[in-house]
DNA sequence: GATGAATGAGACTTCATTCAT
DNA sequence: TATGAATGAAGTCTCATTCAT
């Protein structure tokens, strides 16, 4: 731990300056001076500046994925699953502000970088393993027949928005007063017609 | 016309050059460039880089705006609005995906630069007098009791990270193939209870 | 003259500075300093530093090609022209010693560089077309049976030696005081056994 | 010699470095990743790196030496002599190309350097003693009437220009085949008048 | 209106060197 | 002896902007 602080720390700092100022804006000095580090202790530990970025989405997109296997390891019917990706997201958006607008504002960002596709290739990796899950749900007949891309952007669409603007600051109150109307909505937009709230879900007779 | 060519000349080299580069990484000598014009000329017509950026925005506003207008004045039913608003949306991005690219996908680093504050003024009329007619179908009882800003969230984001996908090439065919299931979904997420597809909506007796 | 005046002077103070401290030593801030232009200006012109050496190097090329192709078509028997060739080089130094260090001693610098093939082709250009006179020169039996790329080095290499250490300053006196000796030395070592100093040359009966 | 074995390493990742990328590009990194050794193993060794460079001059010197000084001991005519130290400098070059290019190279920049002043010293040594020889050779009458600094020019110029073009790749075929005309050529270019290939050379009635 | 040379602040990065372990 | 994290001066280059013609 004492041994992986510097490089924690500049990690950690450059996270403050990404809020702060936004990814492009922020400079290599401006994370020098947030990490107390030195220049040159910067690119021995990371090489270039695209490579902090990097290092940083990779940590976020791990920290999140957590939180996402959570929510579908752990739940068993089809509405309990989609309720808890909603509100996992939410609560992770909640809980770690600055990691969320890194991570889902800079993502077009990050992508068109030098790194751009490396990371897009992790990203793709996730997108896949979640949609495996939707698909096999919709074979159940837990879920509307909907093109398959539409699912996950139906469930987690509308709460990114809502985490948009409250990471803005356009929304008053705490971001979790959104998450059971935004659970139910998604939960109404995707589920098979003879589901009703409340139903078991998958695994019925 | 003529006279104004050579202004609007420049506005299309940058919406380009954004849509190349992104906007961050987009340079004044990129936009000369491609536009032909001198830097000279760039700087007389409009001063510096970021009302460059402005003035695009502005225009794009305005011809998002007067699709989406439309949605509003035309139809009757609530249903069929909050159908004309996914299918506007999407049509709109279809038909302008370069636009699209640059209204939705920067609108951080928009609204981050100097000029921010009254692109987002602009963007709040426009916000504001949306959020007046949801809100008078809620009262109407049309739509469920949802917290006034999940309203449009529920309506517009699975639309907007579908669009999204596409714009990033991430999907495959038409993006209005996704309309109509998109369209029904955002309808069943927000509607009343006792209301079903099809029902009158608004004005019923 | 006036318009082109910036670009010159530019070059001018390269090649004053690669002269005072030695290509690799000199930086893009002492060629501004001494130029008395700005850093924007430099690269305005040049794009960047390897081109500002590259323009020297083919300017360089140029003028010191002028002096030897006149050696060529002037002097018309194979013994004048050798001698002119060696004359001709020790004078062209003597007579722009900042050119002639810059050409000779940093051409493994300059060729090592980004644009090191293009000026190599260059160069490569000036020596195959001396070479075609030497060889028509040893076809008509003016030189001595010698491996071909001895020839060049036989008339040159102990004039450039020379020229060297005159150059570092490692020789007191004129560096002309020993263009005749050389001369007359490479024309010794070059001729063919039934020719000696002061007869015809080429041309022969 | 196990205990040596680091330091002799280095020294032999740095020669190669050199050859690679030219003694100012390369950096202490490249010598390190070069030799596998570590950073403070380089600096606990040299002390910094233009010790590291100097070491290996004096190392090419050393070497370069043992074989000139073996021309000059070995053989009594001056004809045998001349023709040794052709001879003998195209053999030591072609046996060792990584050390000529080094050494002939490379010799401007390392003069330039910090260490330059010392270096050169020692080259002065070589060279002073060199010069001693052929002055007592000139007064013995078997070589012509030339300017001092003019004889080795003569019997090493040619033979090093035609050593740099076979070490930068411009010839084909094996360096020692052109030995003998350039060593045959030298000895043209100096011997008295008098005197021809086969004679005596020195100690003649 | 148009042009493009000129400007300079400031960004990123390299690299020799030091020093605690 | 060996290691490699840490340092920071110094270099190259970019880019928005100004201004004389």
């Amino acid at each position: 731990m004492a041994r992986e602080s510097r490089k924690d720390s500049i990690l950690k700092a450059a996270l403050f300056c990404f809020t702060e100022h936004g990814v492009e804006a922020t400079t290599i000095d401006m994370i020098r001076e947030a990490s107390g580090a030195s220049i040159g202790s910067l690119y021995h530990h990371f090489g270039n500046r695209e490579r902090i970025i990097g290092a940083l989405y990779l940590e976020g997109i791990r920290r999140y994925g957590l939180v996402l296997n959570g929510a579908f390891t752990t739940d068993s019917t089809t509405e309990q699953r989609v309720r808890s990706v909603v509100l996992g997201y939410l609560g992770w958006v909640a809980e770690n502000p600055d990691w969320a607008r890194f991570l889902f504002n800079s993502r077009g960002q990050v992508e068109a970088g030098p790194l751009g596709d490396e990371l897009k290739s992790i990203n793709a990796l996730h997108v896949s393993r979640m949609k495996a899950v939707w698909e096999e749900m919709q074979t159940h007949g837990d879920l509307r027949t909907i093109p398959a891309p539409c699912i996950p952007a139906l469930i987690t669409g509308p709460a990114q928005e809502i985490a948009k603007a409250w990471l803005a600051g356009r929304l008053k109150g705490a971001l979790l007063d959104y998450a059971e109307p935004l659970a139910e909505a998604a939960w109404r937009s995707v589920r098979a017609d003879d589901i009703s709230s409340g139903d078991e879900g998958r695994f019925r007779a």
